[in-house]
DNA sequence: GAAATTTGCTAAAACGCTTGAACAGCATGG
DNA sequence: CCATGCTGTTCAAGCGTTTTAGCAAATTTC
């Protein structure tokens, strides 16, 4: 009376079953229709359902229903029922500003992938309008919860409707403590490490070029130099940090002051900076690592990886920033509201530092 | 009688109507009750529907409501009415394997984003399943259409499902033309208009550094060097154009080679080796651009822009790639079946190369 | 061999929204 | 004043799933 929609035996209907067509995809009714069920029992099978009774006999004519049929589930009706879609939104204010952003998208989503997510990207280029948009389109979309990244590390304001999900900031924190969940790297055990290098290179005399802006980064990477040379039991000479602006340039003008401290070593801010300062030594007829030794900071693989001598630095990890992202916001990782998360900056060794020989 | 949810008046709800709560989000009925219309009502408000004759009373009522209950509509409801979401997927071999695919990302999603599209991204590294997973799951959520894109420019195979969507091929193309449509950036036009800007600056001896893996970019950007020779009258010699890796270590290694060529340019397959031919040539105490004119390809931003002295060379257009998919897929640009939409790649003038003066 | 239990399956409501048909009330035209 | 046409609104079906309660048949228990 109501559906007309069960033809079951009554003629008509040559079987045809054709598959699925773009415009018109196949539907649960119509799996349960061939395989001569009901749609719960096709979605009971489907689902692997643990308490359900199913024959096995039932359960093979389903599934090949379903083959047959080439059956595609319907996620939009799926999250419907359940409220929560299996996807993540990563917000960015710079998907590809710089080559870093991309692996913190790429570490999220190989790690949302992993528990069954997929990933939901919007990037605002820090336009505050896009963000909200973006971040409307995410809770519409009921997404699991939201990632929302900077393209360097710095402190960030949370927008408000950021509130209404669930979420974790990446590469950034709140300045108020104690108010969400944040994940970041650990600038001055990064620095500490590049130090580290040098020192166990044999190095005493080592130079900080620091960068002219302030960030964290500045902050823990200066504070990371000093523990290493407290550690080393090396006096912290002021005298030896220099500063200039954190590119290539700023590493070239660096490099008559630098010769001026008569260091053996140099550790820079940044990659590129070292890439402007081997132009500098070269210049002065200097060669690396002989005459000094150089290490930097971020990896920078284009850079780094290729330099003459290739650099050795230390490891911005945004691979894992975007992982643990993801972690934190699926509840699988600690993540404490008070203060952020911090995840190692692993050093890579190089040739622009000389394996020391002997004491 | 049948819904007893229409508490219309009859005490008992003590009209609380707190803002949304994460777990259980505010629906259109509960709109529609504060307003004291139907559901029916506030969508037609919501969507601003043409033909819809609503009082400006009600409809100002409605607002009101939807902003007082902070409404989010619930788009995965609103797809399981419509059949299809505003979702466009991007499958890419590699989303940070290398700084450029970002950039396709970046395109894609702004484009998409214009029109009212969400992106939704998976890596797949070259791994056909998790590439065979990512497309189901896009077209379990109902994607209007699939950008399947490669980290550099080639021929691929279309995966078997990827047929069942709405496809463009993003800086890939199927080898059996005919069967996709697919967006490339122009190989040959970006090797002439590199080879012009040499050209331009009065050089008539110009060596090319080709790559030695087979590629479109290899045949691509070779072409264009003859085309540009050519146009200028320049009788082809085979004997400069040498061959060599694609990195630093390739254009380092190039340099003997090239220097015997007696050339007063070169045009080098990509930045990377320029960057190290720049090595090569300054430890031969060559001057970039006075003694050798050097143009680069790629316009790889952190290398280019950023060598002593800064490269030119020619952008591959990744950004315009992936914002060039989505339209096609949206059928806002033209997109033949029978050959690949060519990008061009426009040239960046830098340093390397001097101005001419004079004839 | 009746009662109790288990097995295999289905009916139907629910998820939140859209939309065409329908309807009441009112103004207009003849 | 009846037919007609608007206007403003609601009804109710439908989108493709999931899931709980329930039912008939088969099996076990005593």
């Amino acid at each position: 009376m109501i559906s007309q929609e069960k033809n079951s035996g009554n003629a008509a209907s040559p079987i045809v079953h054709a598959k699925a067509d773009r415009a018109n995809p196949v539907t649960l009714r119509e799996v349960a229709e061939l395989a001569g069920v009901s749609t719960a029992t096709v979605s009971l099978v489907i689902n692997k359902k643990k308490n359900a009774r199913i024959a096995d006999e039932t359960r093979q004519r389903v599934t090949e229903a379903i083959a047959q049929l080439g059956y595609r589930p319907n996620a939009m009706a799926k999250t419907l029922v359940s409220g929560t879609s299996k996807f993540i939104g990563l917000v960015a204010d710079g998907v590809a500003t710089t080559p870093f952003a991309g692996q913190i998208i790429h570490g999220a989503q190989d790690e949302a992938w992993k528990h069954g997510y997929a990933l939901l990207i919007a990037n605002t280029e820090g336009n505050q309008d896009l963000e909200k948009d973006a971040i409307a389109m995410m809770l519409e979309y009921k997404v699991r919860g939201i990632l929302y990244s900077t393209w360097f590390h710095r402190p960030t304001d949370i927008p408000e409707t950021l509130r209404e999900a669930d979420f974790v900031l990446v590469n950034c924190f709140s300045p108020e403590a104690g108010t969400a969940r944040a994940v970041v790297p650990d600038e001055a055990q990064g620095g500490q490490s590049a130090t580290e290098i040098l020192l166990r290179g044999g190095h005493r005399r080592i130079a900080f070029i620091n960068t002219t802006t302030p960030a964290p980064a500045r902050d823990g990477r200066l504070q990371g130099y000093r523990n290493a040379l407290e550690a080393a039991g090396i006096p912290f000479d002021a005298d030896l940090v220099l500063e200039a602006y954190p590119d290539q340039e700023g590493g070239f003008g660096a490099t008559d002051e630098l010769l001026k401290r008569n260091v053996s070593a140099v550790y820079c801010y940044n990659d590129r900076m070292a890439m402007g300062l081997y132009d500098g030594l070269r210049e002065n007829g200097l060669s690396i690592p002989d005459d000094i030794a150089v290490v930097g900071f971020d990896n920078q693989e284009v850079i780094a990886a290729h330099l003459r001598p290739p650099l050795s630095t230390v490891s911005l990890p945004h691979y894992e920033l975007g992982a643990a992202g993801v972690r934190m916001l699926l509840g699988l990782d600690a993540a404490p509201l008070e203060s952020a998360v911090k995840i190692a900056c692993p050093a890579v060794e190089r040739a622009s530092v000389a394996v020391h020989t002997a004491a």
